[in-house]
RNA sequence: CGGGAUGUGGCGCAGUUUGGUUAGCGCGCAGCGUUCGGGACGCUGAGGCCCCGGGUUCAAAUCCCGGCAUCCCGACCA
């Protein structure tokens, strides 16, 4: 491709409705444009990024034996009232009315077509199992749209569906998937970690999360540095605090501490630590007050409270469940409250010296509150929110905290959506089930952002070579010597040579200065650089840049194209 | 949906507080000339519903009211 004909305007001033580097640097590269927030217009350099990731995907995706269709992006909104997904997504969805006044959602994803297909096609277990996926724009009406391409309203996203006979099938498929993953994610430059992710209510489920590292990153992972533990936020525990008794135990005592709101104050008061006290959390656990015990200085993880409870309905106390309870006395429960149908403990708990907690009455706090003598929880657990620090629940190191771009997730579905729209297989006694199905997700457009953010520098974007929009960015500078025609015409002839075979190559043939040539392909980051100029020219050479390193070197003229594709080789393999 | 900010040629901004000739600067764009290996320079030029609607006033980019849009901080997700 000739600059001089490229549809491509790039920009000096970051733009100003763009707050994080990979944005900017999008902008200003001229690979997208905003239309409206959240929606974008691909523009030819972009495209071809967004086309190369599209194609690792497809590539991998094939490779696991899944196969690619096509489904609708306008999808009738009845099918969203058969799964009860059109309540549960909600605003999220745009929905848009025909002429004959029937809705149509947007497709924000394909659960419900896809098993609808899969129904209408296959009902023997010798048809399974089978795994569809397409790549395809979605459409999510974000409450906050956010980062360019990190959080679009309009996106690019893979989505697979597996369908099989079984859970064990359902593993093999899942598990397929998940190594697919991580080879999409490495081909396209990114550092990643595959998270645990919360499995939610539905128990048995299993979810996890590729989350590309990036201080920007709107996810919280945990991870541990020693193995290969890893989770998000909400997922993550840590090893259990031991068994362990306090020495003397002193008398328990109470103590007089009106207007002190929170934690902290009451442990200045009493000129201990936060950690020295215990919260005791309530929750309502279907219909009866259950207390969630923590130490003072951490945060109750409210999905390890839920999961503590399998089958059952949990929620955090809300101030209207307060009111409704008087003698509740909110601020100062202390972990022998009468009225606790359930007492909940973190392992934490467990850590050798009394407790400062709430006293059951209003405006005081027992202090040496022992564990054994003055409460005995109902159940133990870890369900504190991991901080820095604590203990990998595998191997006891200490667990790091990191951001992260959630790029993709897998999700071992079972039979939610298979049930609600009758995708029903008949096994070899005649006897039918539903399908076990999978969902996997992954972020095409997303990904642009996470690997500008991990390969940029201050000129600009620094393209792994599996994506970037072009190899070679061939500068040509003439000069105004003698030589200036002989210059060009070389150039020409490596740029004609070079497409020939097979290379892409982006040819900056304008007459413009040499520093906004060399600029430009900074700020563009094709992964290699030639320069033919009328110095180099003189003495039979052109020279080479690496953009990921700086390196420079040069190539003989006569040689410089065989040089060339050999390098292309060494990097496409 | 709460909280904060912004809206002025294609892009980045000044001007608004204190209303007053023809709305200005840089980049970009067009023409001419001088330059030519890391975003050169001079001259000339094109390009503006000053977000939209209403109001106040002799007079509004500027003041008032009402909208809309965009961005940032919080609850959802690939």
């Amino acid at each position: 491709m000739r600059m001089s004909s490229l549809f491509l305007r790039t920009l000096r001033d970051d733009p100003a409705d763009a707050e994080v580097t990979s944005h900017k640097l999008m902008v200003r590269a001229g690979l997208i444009r905003r239309v409206a927030s959240g929606i974008y217009s691909w523009l030819p350099l972009g495209n071809r990024v967004l086309r190369n990731v599209a194609q690792i995907v497809r590539e991998e995706m094939d490779d696991a034996g899944a196969q690619e269709v096509t489904l609708p992006i306008a999808q009738p909104l009845d099918l969203w009232k058969r799964s009860g997904r059109d309540e549960a997504y909600g605003q999220m969805m745009f929905r848009v009315k025909d002429r004959k006044d029937n809705w149509y959602a947007m497709a924000p994803t394909a659960e419900e077509v896809v098993t609808t297909l899969v129904a209408g096609e296959y009902s023997s277990h010798r048809d399974l199992p089978v795994n569809l996926y397409q790549i395809n724009w979605k459409y999510r009406d974000e409450l906050r749209p956010r980062f360019g391409l990190l959080r679009c309203r309009e996106f690019l996203m893979k989505d697979a569906y597996s369908f099989d006979a079984d859970l064990a099938g359902l593993q093999a498929s899942y598990d397929a998937m998940f190594d697919a993953y991580g080879k999409v994610f490495t081909r396209c430059g990114l550092t990643f970690r595959a998270v645990k992710a919360q499995s939610g209510e539905i128990g048995g489920d299993t979810s996890q999360e590729f989350m590309a590292v990036a201080a920007i990153g709107e996810d919280a992972f945990v991870w541990c540095e020693q193995c290969d533990y890893a989770a998000n936020t909400e997922a993550a525990t840590r090893h259990p605090h031991p068994e362990t008794a306090v020495d003397d135990p002193e008398p328990r005592e109470s103590i007089h501490t009106p207007d002190m709101p929170g934690i902290d104050v009451v442990a200045e008061h009493l000129s201990a630590t936060a950690d020295l006290l215990m919260k005791a959390i309530a929750f309502d656990v279907d219909g009866q007050l259950a207390l969630a015990l923590v130490p003072g200085d951490r945060e109750v993880n409210e999905y390890a409270v839920i999961a503590a409870f399998p089958g059952r309905s949990v929620r955090l106390y809300t101030d209207a469940d307060f009111d409704a309870h008087p003698e509740i006395p909110k601020g100062y429960i202390g972990p022998d409250f009468e009225g606790a149908a359930h007492v909940l403990a973190d392992s934490s708990i467990k850590a050798p010296h009394g407790w400062i907690t709430g006293a059951n009455r209003v405006d005081h706090h027992d202090r040496n509150v022992v564990l054994g003598r003055d409460f005995t929880p109902t159940a133990w657990g870890e369900i504190v929110v991991v901080a820095p620090g604590d203990q990998c629940p595998n191997c006891s190191s200490a667990l790091r905290i990191d951001r992260g771009i959630e790029v993709g997730h897998v999700f071992q579905l079972g039979d939610k959506y298979s049930r609600a729209m009758g995708a029903v297989y008949t096994d070899e006694h005649g006897a039918n089930h539903p399908m076990v199905m999978g969902c996997y997700g992954i972020g095409v457009s997303r990904i642009l952002s996470a690997v500008i953010e991990e390969h940029h520098d201050d000129g600009g974007i620094v393209w792994p070579a599996a994506i970037a929009p072009y190899q070679v960015h061939l500068v040509v500078i003439p000069g105004r010597g003698d030589n200036a025609a002989d210059v060009l015409a070389a150039a020409e002839q490596l740029y004609a040579d070079l497409r020939a075979a097979g290379v892409d190559v982006l040819f900056d043939d304008r007459e413009v200065s040499p520093g906004i040539k060399f600029a430009d392909a900074d700020l563009l980051g094709m992964p290699v650089q030639v320069t033919v100029g009328a110095k180099g020219y003189a003495q039979g050479v052109v020279e080479r840049k690496i953009r990921a390193t700086g390196e420079r070197d040069e190539l003989a003229l006569d040689t410089a194209l065989d040089a060339l594709i050999a390098a292309q080789r060494t990097l496409s393999r």
